[in-house]
DNA sequence: CACCAAAAGCACACTTTTTGCTTTTACCAC
DNA sequence: GTGGTAAAAGCAAAAAGTGTGCTTTTGGTG
């Protein structure tokens, strides 16, 4: 049931109809009040669906190097993040008042990049701490994302890298004391 | 009118009525299709209140120094940002579709920054331009505070802070291809 | 098979949202 | 001032969305 009201709730999006609690229902087959009872809000269901599609679902590409495992994920990141429906999908995970569904979409880019992290540290690389990457990378991106009306682009997200990679300078940055 | 409405906004918001378009409309002594009518939804509305709160009303304060600006300035940023109602005003601000509000928001810090800046410019001082500012600090404090369930503290947006002023680096960081 | 609890349906009440039409307001020309 | 006019606000009723008590279905368990 929860899976035909996500779909529903994609369908209506990418198509033409109208996004409300009842118009969901009808396309899922279901009424109003199991949908009212389930999420709550419409906000929170859209939360969830776009949570559900932050998910990722495979584990990065290895392209054999540090450097290369990390621009082909974040040229992924910044396509899908800092596209219409992407900026969309984090608006809609941020709305929520419970910071729960944003910090576990904060989690799911960390896991990524640990992910990585831990790959490199068996090659015998010394990556930055992941910490550091979403302190100095996927914030910049999200920042623009949010904030500006011209989204990040690919180029950017690699320059971001790059400082990182060249200058993961500051004692300060070694420890864990970022969120996790 | 409109500031009647605003006012009523923001004692809904502080004390204990619901936050409703009627609730703001008895309030205002307003009918709600007069609010309906100029702002369409309640988030606009609120959007719009989170964006006036937001306006500095005043420049930095000059401390004599473009150290002792920066983190004054950026102290008071925190302490506003990163408290509840603060995060429930960026939430407020990010809830609408066009990103106008938002960047808006941003332009504010923006122009704060190059305020102290230019300050520090006409001292002699040789202060990091504004968009590495932008990049490096407030950008992680912003996704902690949307991201992560324990907002920033003072002490990390100094630690980010001197981070910028001890190791500014990156050849590409001179240019203003960053936003505006 | 009978039982039980969780989930969904259903109907209805209540609230919010939207709209057509009227009235007020503010401004400008005369 | 007076009259004209356009934008904004009020009013009232219809439409749509939201929430709730109660019944029915479903799926697992003894």
């Amino acid at each position: 049931m929860q899976k035909a009201v996500h779909r529903a709730v994609r369908e209506l999006q990418a198509g033409e109809g109208e996004l409300t609690v009842p118009a969901v229902a009808a396309r899922a087959g279901v009424t109003p009040s199991t949908i009212y009872r389930r999420w709550g809000t419409l906000s929170q269901l859209l939360s969830d669906v776009a949570l559900e599609k932050l998910r990722p679902e495979t584990a990065p590409v290895d392209t054999g190097s540090l450097k290369g495992d990390l621009i082909l994920w974040l040229e992924q990141y910044v396509e899908e993040m800092a596209s219409a429906p992407g900026r969309a999908m984090i608006r809609d995970i941020l709305r929520e008042t419970l910071p729960g569904n944003a910090s576990q979409c904060s989690a799911f880019t960390y896991g990524q990049i640990e992910h990585i992290h831990a790959r490199a540290l068996d090659r015998g690389e010394l990556p930055p701490p992941a910490e550091l990457l979403l302190e100095r990378v996927i914030a910049p991106l999200m920042y623009r994302i949010l904030f500006t009306p011209a989204p990040p682009t690919a180029e950017e997200a690699r320059r971001l890298l790059d400082e990182v990679l060249t200058y993961p300078l500051g004692e300060g940055n070694t420890d864990a004391t970022a969120n996790k």
